[in-house]
DNA sequence: CCTATTACCTACCGTTCGGTAGAATTTATG
DNA sequence: CATAAATTCTACCGAACGGTAGGTAATAGG
């Protein structure tokens, strides 16, 4: 009926993004994207070669304005402290404001292969993104800002699971969002440890 | 047909783990699952009430298991860093012994709502594995072993972060497995954190 | 040897799904 | 105003799904 012109494969990806981030993959119909819409099935043909295609476009867009973001914080700072500091704060804050953008991103990686279509091809997004945290890092420790003693995977693999964890817990429970001072807290504990600070700890390293 | 026995709920539940484990809830049939065991679908539903409930029981062994490692992890020793380090190897062990239950449990918890059965309720019983992480931590910062000026509960997440991330990306990836090696450099790392030690830094707290 | 219970079977139902054929309607072009 | 292209419609298809009705073979108890 109501035409509306190329806006509507606009507003197809939106419904689908809602119905997909809540309620997954397969539990989603087209008929109720179209329903949001109000448009009929064969709109959403003529905008998307088929559901598995609707998909991924929002998969891959999920994956780039991470990587983004963490291009533009890092951006900000020159040593490593500020720079996890402003990578947490802007992805607290860009989850907050995309959170089922986010939460399908996390899904698809969560999930068993046959509960997302095959061929999303995503894996070498997520490892891009990690990488770039791990270039960080190793940057840092060449620059004698950062644990030599540890591998520069291991220290990535910490932070991103740091971060991850909180981001996970509150894309999953709708709780107060993380705010600036919990990232700095973060970064803190990452860089300090929580083990108190015995003199006989430093002996070997001073 | 060939009759089996008392063995049959437990081969269906079995079969049953393998297909969500490797394609999901929704992507799973019944039919798959009785053809795997190869008895006809009535049988299936002679032992459980349908498939949410077959799922259901999945999750809830899984979550308990989990519950069972950390217990017991935890008693092997008293200071906090042994206690996470034999967390970290015995939860390590049980997952490379145990993928596909381990699977389920992790995908149910970052899956959206309608991916999966309603009225799962296996909130409480990841509430109660964190918390028990939690107790830990509190204990070890009475006891003088980890810094107070971190909240218990910033700690716990730090250290189940950290945690689940090898976790996840050990199941996700079927690489070769974090060792225990792998396990007390983790605790290291979370220990004494990633920062070079400036006496500098140590001056306020010495 | 009869009977009840357990442990399944074959065959099927109603529904829902992703996707399409083909017509209709609107818009752009000449 | 004619015609072509773009956009969307109604109506439907075949396949797969979860679940069940109703019958049957094996086993146990008396």
């Amino acid at each position: 009926m109501a035409r509306h012109g190329p806006e509507t494969g606009r507003q197809i990806l939106q419904a689908a993004l809602k119905r997909f981030a809540n309620a997954g993959y397969a539990a989603t119909s087209v008929q109720q994207i179209v329903d949001d819409v109000q448009v009929s099935k064969p709109a959403l043909y003529y905008y998307f070669q088929d559901k598995a295609g609707l998909f991924k476009a929002l998969v891959h867009q999920a994956h780039d304005e991470r990587y983004r973001i963490l291009c533009a914080a890092a951006a900000k700072s020159d040593d490593i402290r500020a720079q996890l500091e402003h990578i947490l704060m802007d992805l607290f804050e860009y989850f907050s404001e995309n959170r089922e953008l986010m939460r399908i991103s996390f899904a698809t990686m969560f999930a068993a292969p046959g509960e997302v279509p095959a061929n999303l091809e995503y894996a070498e997004k997520c490892e891009r993104n990690f990488e770039f945290i791990h270039s960080l890092i190793r940057l840092a420790q060449t620059s004698g800002e950062l644990e030599e003693r540890f591998d520069s995977r291991e220290l990535a693999f910490g932070f991103y699971g740091l971060a991850n964890f909180y981001l996970v817990s509150h894309l999953v429970r709708p709780g107060a969002a993380p705010d600036n001072l919990a990232a700095k807290r973060i970064v803190d504990l990452f860089l300090t440890g929580a083990g108190v600070r015995q003199p006989a700890d430093l002996i070997p390293i001073l």
